[in-house]
DNA sequence: CACGACTCCTGCTGGC
DNA sequence: TGCCAGCAGGAGTCGT
């Protein structure tokens, strides 16, 4: 579910919230999520003050620090992880994994798939980064280091069509299945083309339109279809207007043809015949 | 090195 | 109505 925007908007409602926050305690229902949870967080945390909220690609990163203590907490959502703010008397539900126990309230993991991850990294904020999971992470997308320069030189020796590539986190992070189909749609690329055969020309419209794609996404408030829930608690929803994504069968909104679905690298793409070549 | 298949896990949907 | 196959927003690992 969560692809950068979502994950972005979970930062930025999270971040009021906790930072300057103490950490109270900490609870794991379920250790196993893609990697273990440390038991050893319950200890470690307990008594933190959060320091600052931070994303980087998909993870979000909670810097964490008490006497003796300094850290990361880095948290991925999977495909259905939520984190939510509930009270303390709230009891928990059957996915609910992992939880910070505040003054005023608790922050609830959630993720009925288990594919996310809550892991730590200890040291100063800048350390995170050389977590395994984070150090081999490609370019933030909203950053200025992407460039058509970048992404047309980094792509010249991909061979495979550009919907998967651009969904490669160690080439450019936070690009999803959503956004990807929905980027390309954007720019007029078929999904199918060659990532290295794809002109300079296009790229100029890619890079911005990529851009685009995840910042309407942040400001509509993160798109999702049923995982996501914002971290204050409310529903979140598709506030934009999905131009392929999930729309098999139905016109496009631009050039009244057949939106077409199919498979690439085990995921579904959805794209206009009529208007991506 | 680049790429696709496979894998982890649960829940929902659609077809019979 | 019930059952089950297939599919779902991620991404690391492995084999080719």
């Amino acid at each position: 579910m969560p692809e950068l925007p979502e994950v972005e908007v979970c930062r930025r409602g999270l971040a009021p919230e906790l930072e300057g926050a103490v950490i109270e305690g900490v609870k794991i229902r379920a250790p196993k999520l893609r990697h273990e949870i440390p038991r050893e967080l319950v200890e470690l945390l307990s008594g933190c003050r959060i320091v600052a909220v931070r994303r980087r690609a998909k993870y979000l990163l909670i810097d964490c620090e008490r006497a003796g203590v300094q850290g990361s907490l880095i948290i991925h959502l999977g495909m259905s992880g939520n984190l939510r703010f509930v009270p303390h008397d709230k009891l928990p539900e059957k996915h609910d994994h992992f939880e910070l126990v505040l003054a005023d309230h608790v922050l609830r993991l959630a993720d009925p798939r288990r594919f996310g991850v809550v892991l730590w990294q200890p040291g100063p904020p800048e350390a995170a980064a050389l977590h395994p999971l984070l150090a081999t992470q490609g370019i933030e997308p909203l950053s200025a280091d992407f460039t058509v320069d970048w992404i047309f030189s980094a792509i010249s020796k991909r061979a495979g069509p550009i919907k998967p590539t651009l969904m490669d986190s160690h080439l450019v992070v936070g690009i999803g299945n959503i956004y990807a189909s929905e980027s390309l749609f954007r720019a007029g690329i078929s999904p199918l083309r060659a990532a290295n055969r794809i002109s300079r020309a296009r790229y100029e419209i890619l890079v911005p339109a990529i851009r685009e794609t995840l910042s309407d996404a942040i400001a509509a408030g993160g798109s999702s279809i049923r995982d996501y829930v914002h971290s204050d608690g409310g529903a979140g929803c598709f506030q934009i207007q999905a131009g392929v994504y999930d729309r098999a069968g139905l016109p496009c909104l631009r050039c009244g043809g057949v939106i077409r679905q199919i498979r690439q690298a085990g995921r579904s793409t959805y794209y206009c015949v009529g208007c991506q070549h």
